[in-house]
RNA sequence: GGGCGCAUAGCUCAGGGGUAGAGCACCCGCCUUACAAGCGGGUUGGCCCUGGUUCAAAUCCAGGUGCGCCCACCA
């Protein structure tokens, strides 16, 4: 790029003429390509798969412009960086979206048989699944495209059926009857996290099983399920009904006797002490089942419509209901009225439908030992969780958790590699391995949790089970950037299989990921929940057509903390949108005024104190910013560049250079212009991970190089410290000082209703003999004082602080205004000698040694004294000029 | 039923034992040639309540109130 094409810019900046063009050069120039044998240290993370059906929605966006900000600022510090894409089959999620529409064609998948309903998938998955991949282009995502995958491609299967098998030989999974999570819509079973509890209003309904001295009453919020009882049990202490444990009572409205159990889990405190036994219903009620050993019968079918032959077969179980109700009310067995009564009910989490606890055959994965080492990861160090206090509910989870049924009944996924022979024999066929032959034998037609797959993503992905290259260099991979909804869906199922697999690793290496970083959800401008139904939902490629795909990653790192909600709305991407602005017009002012960046930053006698103010300044907010990096807080980070780049380079650097640009010290303005290269070299690196692609064109115009994304980071890099100017304190003070006579100028100017230019009156004194007094072209030209004898001339002082100010305003033109002013510091110049002196009262008593702290104190005390004595005279002053 | 978190400006939030902060909003004044998507100045606060610790509490502690969120097989 030609000096004359660098200048013109355009005075605004279009995202859309930029960040199409950019982005396709970023994929041809293989900029986020990893090169395994690269040298240098690896970083990599794995992205959440989204699902294949899904498409961008702000909580990606977010996940998105996090990793990426990671990852992009890894590789500027010569780190080999993998960010590895790909998608997630999503089970139930998929085949729903399949599902319908072929009810729209009023078909169902039956109709079409399990092989042509999964081929049905796949075409609907070329065709229009994984329309979030290209999404992710809008958004920057500088992932490595040529590791793309899905959990359901081959090598990922083979993952799976190899880990099932090692599982299934350890003893780890099991296939047993159990009662399960069922969805009677979706007609499969769900996993315990599957399901969503929510309060519900119910009844309670007290019904007498049995006649006479040996009736009991129980308490029900679930009647129909009584079809299904085969005992009643009491507390084994509980004296009401001690007389009754061993015999039987007769079950209302089917003639049926059942026994009366003791068994400790009854709450003798609980409705009558009495309850219901229903072991193919309820997971309570099939422990006391199996203890017992009483029979399990089951009342209904898959859809939840009841089977017990008689009056209620055929009635959905929600019918069922008051019919059993009515029937035992007219048998007198409904003992009071009953009861409104609170309680939770599930729901299945894909449809919302009740979900019914049911009987059945499904397989389960033992977690126990895998949970223990997935909680121990987390307790001694290796993994660290971010925010830490997250990790609480982690190990809250991990050391609960129940046995994971992994067994689906659907047809999109992974199929569940046992068959079964003739005789109930059972074989588990690993990669590679035949079938079984012979026409007896048969596979499960069951298929795994989504989840499962999802579990191995961060080594299956690079090539697990083979030793590949990439698995050697990139596992464990670095970080792990999700939402703290999904820890215990996907991450501690990570970690449980992660250490599992990689078992044979060093411990230390095993862990799927050393860092967890949690962020929180997408909120609206009123901290709402974001849902459709609510209305109140952005969509992120709304915003990147809008206000660019910069200001819209920008909105979202702002507002991130570890595990803080985000609150956005329009406001906040329209101020990113026009930083954004901000930051293209300060880099046009320096190309324009010929900036240039130089091999090595001019030699430090030769630079003016602005400049050494300046990049003393740079050389704080790069540490800052390096600092906060390590600990996730994106938030931050951008309000550092934010204030570093707009308050100090664009509202007071640029405005000095100007004077030194245009003043007839030629050698100066050299100076300047490399000044200007340097600075925006370095402050357009320190944001190009947030901001990629307004940076990336500012930088290339700037500096005529290849890509800011391959020039090195200003912070730390890979292997080596900073390279950084050092801070220079007396340069920040001393414009310090400017900044402050400057500031106080422009606010008495404003007080008294000056107009900008316009002379400040008869003031006294001079900023001769102060270190300001160097600055006065530069002092004149801020407050755009332009002619010699206008009477600017501000009294200042030395101090330790710095330069302390005063402006004589004795012939103010109101003097009220003035006053209130003076009243007011006044008031704080007291309450802060007060403070000190109670300090240094207090250090006196304790007998505090006069070190630093004293002595800064008493400094304290002093200049408050001073500016007490200070004021007080002017505000004298004043009162004789008034009078 | 357990566990966790949060209450700070009109709004969304940061901060954190020693003079209350940001962005947006609002008010006043500016087309000052990088930028009106801009510039300068300004206003706004019982830091939820009650106690405790301290010379000093918005900050630490206890209790309360109000909101979130997560987990949960007491019918």
């Amino acid at each position: 790029m030609t000096a004359d094409q660098r200048i013109q810019l355009p005075p605004q900046y279009s995202p859309g003429d930029v960040e199409g063009r950019r982005y396709q050069d970023w994929v041809a120039r293989g900029l986020f390509h990893a090169d395994v044998s690269a040298p240098g240290p690896a970083y990599c993370i794995v992205i959440p798969p989204p699902n294949v059906t899904g498409s961008l929605h702000m909580g990606h966006a977010l996940d998105h412009t996090l990793i990426d900000a990671l990852i992009r600022r890894r590789r500027m510090q010569g780190y080999v960086t993998l960010w590895l894409p790909g998608m997630d089959h999503a089970g139930i999620a998929t085949q729903n979206v399949v599902e319908r529409e072929l009810a729209s064609q009023g078909l169902s998948r039956h109709d079409l048989g399990r092989e042509a309903f999964v081929e049905r998938v796949w075409q609907w998955k070329a065709e229009s699944g994984g329309k979030i991949l290209g999404q992710m282009r809008r958004l920057g995502d500088s992932v490595d495209w040529s590791r793309e995958r899905f959990t359901m491609d081959e090598g990922l299967s083979r993952a799976v059926l190899t880990i099932f098998k090692r599982l299934y030989d350890d003893g780890l999974i099991y296939r047993a009857e159990r009662i399960i999570n069922w969805c009677p819509r979706c007609l499969t079973a769900l996993s315990d996290i599957e399901v969503e509890h929510d309060d519900e209003d119910g009844e309670l309904t007290s019904i007498r099983y049995g006649d006479g001295p040996d009736s009991v009453v129980v308490a029900t919020t679930r009647p129909e399920t009584m079809l299904g009882d085969t005992a009643v049990a009491v507390h084994p202490d509980d004296p009401r009904y001690a007389h009754l444990v061993g015999r039987e009572v007769e079950l209302p409205l089917s003639g049926r006797r059942i026994p009366v159990v003791a068994d400790p889990h009854v709450d003798p405190e609980f409705g009558t002490g009495a309850v219901k036994v229903t072991p193919a219903h309820d997971p309570d009620d099939f422990e006391i089942g199996r203890r017992h050993d009483l029979p399990s019968l089951s009342i209904m079918d898959e859809r939840g419509v009841i089977t017990v032959p008689g009056p209620f077969e055929g009635l959905d179980r929600f019918e069922a209901r008051p019919a059993v109700v009515a029937a035992l009310r007219e048998q007198g067995r409904i003992v009071s009225e009953t009861r409104p009564y609170v309680h939770a009910v599930g729901h299945c989490s894909r449809c919302g439908t009740i979900v019914e606890p049911r009987l059945s055959l499904q397989w389960f994965v033992k977690v126990e030992p895998l949970a223990k080492a997935a909680g121990d990861a987390v307790r001694d160090g290796r993994v660290k969780i971010h925010p830490a206090e997250m990790a609480v509910r982690y190990f809250d989870w991990v050391d609960n958790m129940h046995d994971w049924c992994i067994s689906r009944q659907l047809w999109w996924g992974h199929r569940i590699p046992v068959w079964y022979g003739p005789g109930g024999e059972v074989r588990v066929v690993g990669p590679g391995e035949q079938p079984p032959a012979g026409g007896d034998w048969r596979q499960d037609p069951d298929v795994l949790d989504t989840w499962f797959s999802s579990a191995l993503w961060p080594f299956s992905t690079l090539g697990w089970p083979d030793d590949t290259e990439d698995l050697r260099r990139f596992y464990p991979t670095s970080v792990l950037v999700t939402g703290y909804d999904i820890l215990f869906f996907w991450v501690a199922r990570m970690m449980m299989f992660g250490l599992y697999a990689m078992g044979d690793h060093d411990p230390a290496e095993a862990v799927p990921f050393r860092h967890v970083f949690l962020h929180g959800l997408i909120r609206d401008a009123h901290g709402r929940k974001m849902s459709k139904s609510r209305g109140n939902t952005v969509d992120p490629l709304d915003w990147i057509d809008r206000f660019g795909a910069d200001a819209t990653r920008f909105t979202l790192a702002r507002g991130a903390s570890p595990g803080g909600d985000i609150a956005i709305g329009e406001e906040w991407v329209t101020g990113a949108r026009n930083f954004c602005n901000k930051l293209w017009n300060a880099t046009r002012f320096a190309l324009l005024n010929g900036a240039t960046v130089p091999d090595a930053l001019p030699a430090a006698t030769s630079l003016a104190t602005a400049d050494r103010w300046i990049l003393s300044r740079l050389a704080a907010v790069t540490a800052e910013v390096d600092e906060l990096y390590e600990q996730f807080e994106f938030g931050k980070i951008c309000e550092a560049l934010y204030h570093f780049a707009w308050d100090e380079v664009c509202d007071w650097y640029l405005e000095l250079a100007k004077a030194a640009l245009s003043g007839p010290d030629g050698q100066a303005g050299q100076v300047t212009r490399e000044v200007l290269g340097y600075l925006f070299d370095r402050l357009l690196r320190l944001l190009h991970p947030v901001i990629p692609f307004v940076t990336e064109e500012l930088w290339t115009a700037l500096t005529g190089g290849p890509s800011v994304m391959t020039a090195a980071w200003p912070g730390e890099r890979a292997g080596e410290a900073a390279a950084q100017p050092a801070r220079d304190m007396a340069a920040e003070a001393e414009i310090g000082s400017l900044m402050a006579l400057v500031t106080e100028v422009r606010r008495f100017r404003s007080d008294q209703g000056l107009r900008p230019g316009q002379p400040v009156p008869a003031m006294l004194g001079g900023i001769g003999g102060t270190p300001l007094a160097a600055h006065e072209g530069a002092i004149r030209s801020l407050l755009r004082l332009t002619s010699p004898g206008d009477g600017f001339t501000p009294t200042a002082s030395l101090d330790a602080e710095g330069v302390t100010v005063e402006l004589d305003t004795a012939a103010t033109i109101d003097v009220a205004a003035e006053r209130r002013r003076m009243e007011k510091d006044l008031a704080a110049a007291r309450k802060d000698a007060d403070q000190a002196e109670r300090k240094l009262a207090n250090d006196a008593f304790l007998a505090k040694a006069p070190g630093e702290v004293v002595d800064e104190t008493r400094r304290r005390l002093e200049a408050a004294r001073a500016d007490i004595a200070r004021i007080s005279g002017r505000v004298a002053a004043l009162s004789r000029g008034e009078a």
